[in-house]
DNA sequence: CAAAATCGTTGACGACTTCAACCTTATACC
DNA sequence: GGTATAAGGTTGAAGTCGTCAACGATTTTG
C-alpha cells in the first residue's frame, strides 16, 4: 500500500536530462536527495507533522534528557528555528519543556506519554516512506546503497559517522 | 588539489544523529544531496556562475537547437526562472537569444563561442567536484553507487531514465 | 475573423534559512 | 561580593528561493 496518492503517468514521456548529468553520482545524488524530500513531506501531510518533529521526537526517544541547545546541536539546526518547532510538539501535547533546576537558563525537553505514541505511529510512517523510496531495490541492493551512502556521510555529514561506542 | 577551501575541523566531534535516522538510506541521501548542493556551490562561487547556468550549457552543448520552453522541460525549471538565468548567461556572452523566424513567439538559444569554452570550463570543475565529493569510494565503487542511484531515479525522477534511443 | 492556445516575461506571494539583537541566568575574574 | 563576560532560549528582520498567476505578443483553431 502507497503511502502517497500516485501521481498520473505523463501522456508524454519527459525530456531527456543532458547525459553528462545523469552520469554524475552526484548530481544523481542532488535529485534523488529532492524527489525523497517531496515524497516524505507528501507522506507526513497526514499526520500535520514534519519530518523535522520526528527527527526531534527520535532525539528524544533515546532517553538521555536533552536540552534545546543539545537537540539542536545534535540534528544540526538552529536554535531559532528549533523554537517554533518545539512550539508545535507542545500545543499538541507531545513534548514538555521545563526549566532544568540546576541551571535555570536552560530548558529540559522530554517526551509525554502521547508523545511515545507519536513516535511509534511516525517509525512505522518512515519504515513505509523507506519501503515505498526504494522500491526498485532488493534487499541486498538497499544494504550495499546504504553502504555506500554512509561512507560518503562519514566525510560529507560527520554527525552520521557511526561512533566507537555504537559499533 | 581541492576544488573547496578546506574546512577547520571543529575541536569537538559534532553529536551523534539518531541511529534510525542514520539507518535509512532515504534520510542519508536527502542529507547527502543537500551536502553535494552545499560543495558544488562553494566550488561555483569563484566562476560566477550557478550550477543551473551549467545545467543550461549543457542542454545547449547537445546541438539541437532549443527554445527557451524545450530547456525549462528538459531540465525540470520553472520558465520564470528560466528567464532570469537566461538573462545572466546572455549578459556574460555565453549565450544568444534570437526569435524563432518561424514562430515569432519562441526565442531560439544557442551557444556564443565563449559559451562552449565557459562549457568546458565547467565541464573540468564538474569532474573535480565529482572527484572530491567521492573521494572516500575507489572507482568500484563508485560505479556501483551510479547504478543504484540511477535505478533509483528511473523512478523517482524519470528524466534521468536512459532513454532506448541512448542505451 | 474570432476564440483559444502558446511563448516568454514580469511580479507577487509564501516557505524557508540565516542571522543579529535581546532577556534571563550562570560563570569568571578582580 | 560585585562586575564583566558568556551561554540558553526567544523573537523578529532580512535574504533566498521556488511556485504561480497574469500579461502582451503571436500563432493556431474553427
Amino acid at each position: 500500500m502507497s503511502v502517497t496518492t500516485p501521481q498520473p503517468a505523463p501522456s508524454f514521456p519527459a525530456a531527456q536530462l543532458p547525459e553528462e548529468l545523469v552520469a554524475s553520482a552526484t548530481f544523481l545524488l542532488k535529485r534523488l536527495g529532492f524527489a525523497a524530500k517531496e515524497l516524505t513531506m507528501a507522506a507526513y501531510e497526514k499526520s500535520g507533522l514534519h519530518p523535522y518533529h520526528y527527527a526531534i521526537l527520535l532525539v528524544l526517544g533515546e532517553g538521555s534528557p536533552e536540552t534545546q541547545g543539545s537537540i539542536a546541536d545534535t540534528l544540526g539546526y538552529d536554535r531559532g528555528q528549533l523554537v517554533g518547532l518545539l512550539d508545535e510538539l507542545e500545543e499538541r501535547g507531545l513534548v514538555e519543556r521545563r526549566r532544568d533546576p540546576n541551571d535555570r537558563r536552560r530548558h529540559v525537553v522530554r517526551l509525554t506519554p502521547d508523545g511515545k505514541r507519536a513516535l511509534q505511529k511516525l517509525r512505522t510512517l518512515s519504515r513505509q516512506i523507506e519501503d515505498e523510496f526504494l522500491a526498485p531495490l532488493n534487499e541486498t541492493d538497499r544494504r550495499k546503497l546504504h553502504t555506500l551512502l554512509l561512507r560518503l556521510a562519514e566525510k560529507h555529514e560527520p554527525r552520521c559517522a557511526i561512533s566507537v561506542a555504537r559499533r
